[in-house]
DNA sequence: GCCGCGATTGGACCAAAGGCCAATAGGCGC
DNA sequence: GCGCCTATTGGCCTTTGGTCCAATCGCGGC
């Protein structure tokens, strides 16, 4: 795996302040790319290495906070740290309620900033080993996972995907081999609750 | 079981809001209690039933934001709904980074008051559910549970509590029973992993 | 003192999971 | 065509999990 630095997305329609926070961000080693807008940022390709969003809340067009709303569908987004000029509590609440990492406020402490950016790659670490465990997964495997870590039996599993017991047992531990948990409790808690409402037994 | 009607907790040091809240709340059928200080909130007895706090953020003596931090040690204590009169942004941040189920400004909105209420009961619900299936084990039990939502199996647990295989799988089967989960997959979602915290943040 | 409950263990038995070896079939790229 | 990967299935055997029945021991309560 190539080791490319993190990189930060400066979301900004302050011209000098986004110079400002490159400067900054590129001196702590990291990679930086600035946009001047949101709609500017929508036309990059998403990233999909390890990064983050350092996002003004104020813009013209789409501001920070629609952007968030409208990236926090997927779960693959990037990490929000938000910068505010002068935006109001309900603002910072909403923003931290739909899961952005901080929200701070102009002008940013050097050190906060620099902490906020930190949390949020970290967090987008984890998010990015858990889905890289999952990656290597067949279309199949994958379904015959997500019914294992609903608490299904592989016979259950087996009439349900209209196959035999013994090729679940198969796809089973190429699940456990690629994904690297090593028992299946420790398999449920990489997908985190995995199944929503189903519950084994009716069927 | 009784049904208790849900108590919600007013803590703030303005007299007439405080009454006003109570009114308000009483009306919409919730039992109230209110503290004019944290300190007073403090002498009471724990609840431990359905229930939440509404507490100011600037108070003499103990804050808001302090009680928060000292209670957010606790993973059995109520949600909080804060109340600010003249908070600033970092407050806020603060307060939902340490799990607050929203923080509100005053005059809040009878409306987004009572949204909140909701959100931090069912919060309270959920907890409360969890703690339920949990209450009823065993010393033994809950640790020979702890052990396999681990990904232990049942010889290792044996031997790690020095006792035979024969007895982890009774107690095993009784941690099952009493909580209700009907695999290991739903069990370990029960307990959460055991070595992971709690999720704020989630929406 | 007797009873109930939790913790402990035993044996027997069945069901489920997992490992090992082998095989067929379809799709894709060189 | 040949090789590789994925999906599929088979048999065989071992380990593990789960259930039923039965028993001992200590502790707190009636």
């Amino acid at each position: 795996m190539a080791e490319a630095p993190p990189t930060v997305f400066i979301i900004d329609d302050d011209d000098s302040l986004r110079r400002a926070l490159e400067r900054l961000l590129s001196a702590e080693g990291y990679a930086v790319e600035t946009f001047a807008s949101t709609e500017a940022y929508l036309a990059r390709p998403p990233h999909d290495g390890l990064g983050c969003l350092l996002l003004d809340v104020a813009m013209p067009g789409i501001d920070g906070l629609a952007l968030q709303a409208r990236l926090a569908r997927d779960a693959d987004a990037l990490p929000i740290v938000f910068l505010s000029g002068n935006a109001d509590i309900p603002a910072s609440v909403r923003a931290m309620k739909l899961g952005a990492v901080d929200f701070l406020t102009k002008p940013a402490d050097d050190e906060n900033l620099l902490a906020a950016i930190g949390a949020a790659l970290g967090r987008r670490a984890a998010q990015l080993q858990g889905q890289a465990r999952l990656a290597a997964l067949s279309a199949r495997e994958r379904e015959v996972m997500r019914l294992v870590v609903q608490g299904l039996r592989n016979k259950q599993i087996a009439a349900q995907l209209g196959i035999t017991e013994k090729t679940v047992k198969v796809h089973r531990a190429h699940v456990m081999e690629k994904t690297g948990a090593r028992s299946l409790a420790e398999l449920v808690r990489l997908v985190g609750g995995g199944g929503t409402g189903h519950q084994p037994g009716a069927v």
